[in-house]
DNA sequence: TCCCAGGACAGCA
DNA sequence: TGCTGTCATGGG
């Protein structure tokens, strides 16, 4: 993809294949907020703005390398689009969320930020995320605070996660903190993908689901198919009638092989904005 | 008031 | 192993 760098900003002349609003919005990430034009991407303690210039968007940051690898600026999504607009029932989602490119994320802030996604809807995702950023984090910006440090995390207890409204994942967070860190999260990364897909399910308030969105959106698990309620029902209505979300995944996966997590975000992207 | 949200978990057969 | 009820909470 065509990028060039400046001093503290990326510009992106592909436009075709980088759109904030389709990258942002299609539910893989929650660290972001949109002030008037401008998107405001704080992951970890990273800040970034984005906006649209007439021939290119621009990515202005004091850390240009995180951001180049955050929003996996070196991969070919050209080619990704051309191999899954071979199916059929990728082609228009693939055209209505033809910017998205998936993120390489922090492993640690997405197992937290997943974990609070169970049974949870992305406005209130948010907000209990920013409340815990609020109560931990260092200010980086404006209102906007950073992720707060695994020790941090770790001397909260149970009724601090209540309080920021986590709701009956708060004991999730307290056991998941207990089980494993943010160092052993990358060490994990060597495993292969069933080991480690195992591994994740055995922690608190991991399960199929999660444990596939983090490896998606953190370890960049391009082989796996997040089922949630939106695929559910897309699948229900696209190929037939079928409860067992373990099925639905391991179906959707034989269609798209190495690119299920590709297709998947198209079609949670392009389901969740036709409803 | 009911229903739902990027589900996980324990209890049960 | 596979199914069912339950779990906070805010928004539509």
């Amino acid at each position: 993809m065509k990028y060039n760098i400046e001093e503290n900003e990326i510009r992106i002349y592909s436009k075709d294949e980088f759109n904030p609003e389709h990258i942002l919005e299609c539910g893989q990430v929650f660290c972001f907020k949109k002030e008037g034009e401008v998107y405001k991407v704080f992951p970890e303690s990273q800040y970034a703005e984005i906006s649209e210039k007439e021939k290119y968007y621009s990515i202005k940051t004091e850390n240009i390398d995180y951001f180049i690898n955050f929003f996996d600026l070196k991969s070919d999504y050209k080619q990704i689009k051309e191999n899954l607009s071979k199916h059929e029932i990728l082609k228009k989602p693939i055209e209505f969320g033809f910017g998205i490119r998936i993120l390489n994320q922090d492993l640690f802030e997405t197992m937290i930020s997943f974990i609070i996604s169970a049974n949870n809807n992305i406005k209130r995702i948010k907000l209990i995320l920013n409340n815990i950023r609020k109560s931990l984090g260092e200010r980086v910006c404006g209102d906007i605070y950073s992720f707060p440090s695994y020790q941090k995390l770790l001397e909260c207890d149970e009724q601090f996660f209540k309080d920021v409204g986590a709701g009956y994942r708060a004991s999730y967070l307290y056991k998941v903190l207990r089980q494993i860190t943010p160092k052993e999260l990358e060490e994990i990364k060597s495993y292969d993908l069933d080991k480690l897909r195992a591994k994740l399910i055995s922690l608190s308030g991991i399960g199929p689901k999660v444990a596939d969105c983090l490896l998606l959106f953190g370890y960049h698990k391009g082989e796996v198919f997040p089922v949630d309620t939106w695929i559910a029902q897309m699948y229900n209505k696209y190929y037939y009638p079928l409860s067992n979300r373990e099925q639905i995944r391991n179906n959707l996966i034989e269609e798209f092989g190495s690119l299920s997590g590709f297709a998947q975000q198209y079609l949670f992207y392009f389901q969740r904005s036709s409803n």
